[in-house]
DNA sequence: GTTAGCATGTAAGGAGTTACATGATTTT
DNA sequence: AAAATCATGTAACTCCTTACATGCTAAC
């Protein structure tokens, strides 16, 4: 029996992230999401509310029939469920957020741990950045090689697709550059001793790809 | 009774239009979907060969035992199957590649349908580029507008990750409007009348991001 | 008065993966 | 002699979607 059910580690490290701010009922969780893991991956309440129930069975984070003015007035709308997070919950998630292995930036996770990097330490940070980084860069050369070797027999449009996904590879290094050399500013600042890097602290410009979590 | 069990239909088609070609095995067939479905979204034998069972029960493609040198000189390797597209199949195909409606634009199947342009008709292309160009000038919309309400209570990582995602559907719009320019010559070129644009053909330049079929 | 948005849930099914099973050949 | 690459296949499982079921409120 119990056995649980359900998982989705992906859908329930960012339920447990987004409830870390304030406690929120199912239809707006789901709208956040999309925010977390990108308009595309977008989840359907399908998989949102078993996934609810089995944090709740799991003791992870609790229901409230919608706290704040529950009978009065504004009763408006049907009964909404508030979910907050418990200690337990807090606690598992507060591990979470310390991997810093291949689980944290493979193409379907990075997008979702760098969403919680505000409550990752910045080691992990580094870290998670830097596997990213050097993960692109083996699929840049095998991307690379391919299209050298089979370049003069793909018609032009195959060419195109390759073309602009390997272009789109190379993207996401050049953004994931930006954000390690703040990281490593934001580093300096907080001990100072090595001298390490010196950009300037990026604006939002140096981007324009989708891989992470097909963030678009 | 039969009821044949698998489908996927995007594999398929994918299969239906590498075999087009050439008959391939399905060792060499997995390779050559990764450059049609892009590298992320590779597919597993797990997938592959029940589907290409399914496509032979169908009458589809048949099988043929390692075609040239069978039993001969080369009899090296274990025996491979050589999968070969049947006039059921080829028709099959070329009725699949005249749909220009939302299924050959979405975000799963834009990419293999540009893959396969060069055995697509003229104005079938340019409706496809347009109507994805449409639909991510709405999903543009859609992010600006969320944007614009939440730029102020996110935080510095989740709004480097929605900028970078905004800017990655902006790079995509910019590459359809090159591929549709190009359309638009060459329909020019074919039929002179109505003069209509004028950009040069554009080299593999224009592009940069990853959504079509997380093609990187 | 009907469409759109708010709100929660379940059952069935689709599309794919992983792990397993098997075995030859080439490279290190 | 070990490891990588070639080559085919199945069973169990995962994750997620779709379709259904329900009902209220606000805007057009």
């Amino acid at each position: 029996m119990a056995r649980a059910a359900r998982r989705g580690e992906l859908l329930e490290f960012a339920v447990l992230g987004l409830l870390h701010e304030a406690p929120l009922h199912g239809y707006e969780l789901r709208k956040r999401l999309g925010n977390v893991l990108g308009p595309l991956r977008a989840i359907s309440y399908g998989s949102l509310y078993p996934c609810l129930k089995d944090l709740v069975a799991r003791g992870l984070i609790v229901e409230d029939q919608s706290g704040e003015a529950a009978a009065s007035a504004l009763a408006g709308r049907r009964a909404r469920i508030s979910y907050t997070l418990t200690a337990d919950g807090k606690e598992h998630f507060a591990e979470l957020v310390t991997r810093a292995g291949p689980e944290a930036w493979e193409d379907e996770r990075f997008g979702v741990h760098l969403a919680f990097f505000g409550r990752t330490a910045g080691d992990v940070r580094l870290r998670i950045l830097e596997g990213r980084r050097s993960r692109l860069e083996e699929r840049l050369a095998a991307l690379r090689g391919s299209l050298g070797r089979t370049r003069e027999r793909l018609d032009e449009y195959t060419l195109q697709l390759q073309q602009y996904g390997l272009e789109s590879v190379e993207r996401e290094v050049r953004w994931l550059g930006g954000l390690i050399d703040h990281e490593h500013q934001l580093k300096a600042e907080h001990d100072p001793g090595a001298t390490r890097p010196s950009q300037p602290v990026q604006g939002p410009s140096g981007a324009g790809q989708q891989s992470p979590t097909a963030h678009g």
